[in-house]
DNA sequence: TCTATTTCATACTTTTTTGGTATGAAAGAT
DNA sequence: ATCTTTCATACCAAAAAAGTATGAAATAGA
């Protein structure tokens, strides 16, 4: 539910997209080649896009996608606000519904599930399509002063 | 993935164990109706987290669970670290896996999923089942610095 | 205007994950 | 002994996610 494998293949497909800004359009068929993405998913991702106005499309011969604006404003905090937008939950990339505990009266975790919202969401917004295009170490600037401790998944 | 269903119940029933604890074991069937979880479902939970050492059963008459420490010393860090222990991904919470995008070679996302991740284990682990007993704000100190944008889902 | 190309809209199928049940065995207190 | 409670494992159902199919509608260029 946070990142789903379409989420993921919405980003790269942005992010394809966003390599070509400015040369015209760009056809299903080559991003799904050059991101490994089916091409008949990416079809439906695409133009689900469209209605909210995040790519342009053109049909028929020369036609494709591209981005309505420049990928240096488009964030993925947007995108992934955007994707998990008719999704019941509460804190849109996890997956809590506010009235989860009900019973016990004010649930004792929406002050962690909010802090966790909103920690995801510090970097998800810093991030560009631009930025992501940079090669090497980007968008770290802002979480430099922060401790991180090394606790990794247990396997 | 990130915050399923069984995860909420793990940690209220954890912070329901937390209420009691120092007072002898609380029966499944107490833990279930306080905290409103199917007790059938609740008996696998508790089951699975007791070879792990997180709780201490006693069976029979008079039986029941209690923690096997301190809610002190209990994170919501450790504990969603450990339901997520065999689950694929590489970002536990995330449900992003590293080599999603090996075609394109190294992931261009990569930096990003690792930020977020560092970033909600940042509040997880700042949070002790203790801290889920006091009521008002908990745990709110360490993010104080950080500039939250006001960016909800939108729907 | 015809044709090849490409998106568009919608619906369907399959697979995976999640949520929850069932059953009966084992252990412990009185 | 017996009643209570956990324990282990397997099973089932529902929901979500992932992906496919079909044919219609534009558009460019010959």
């Amino acid at each position: 539910m946070l990142v789903t494998q379409k989420t993921q293949y919405t980003l790269r497909a942005m992010v394809e997209l966003a390599k070509h800004h400015g040369r015209g359009p760009i056809k299903i068929a080559a991003i799904a080649e050059a991101q490994s993405i089916p091409i008949r998913f990416l079809e439906v991702i695409l133009s689900q896009l469209k209605p909210s106005g995040w790519v342009v499309a053109k049909r028929g011969h020369r036609g494709g996608y591209q981005l309505s604006r420049s990928p240096r404003y488009i964030t993925v905090g947007d995108l992934i606000r955007f994707l998990s937008r008719d999704q019941g939950s509460d804190f849109c990339t996890l997956n809590v519904r506010r009235h989860a505990c009900d019973a016990i009266g004010d649930c004792a975790f929406l002050p962690m599930w909010k802090k966790v919202q909103e920690a995801i969401f510090q970097v998800f917004d810093m991030t560009t399509l631009e930025s992501l295009l940079e090669k090497g170490d980007h968008g770290g600037q802002v979480m430099d002063n922060v401790i991180y401790l090394d606790r990794r998944c247990s396997r």
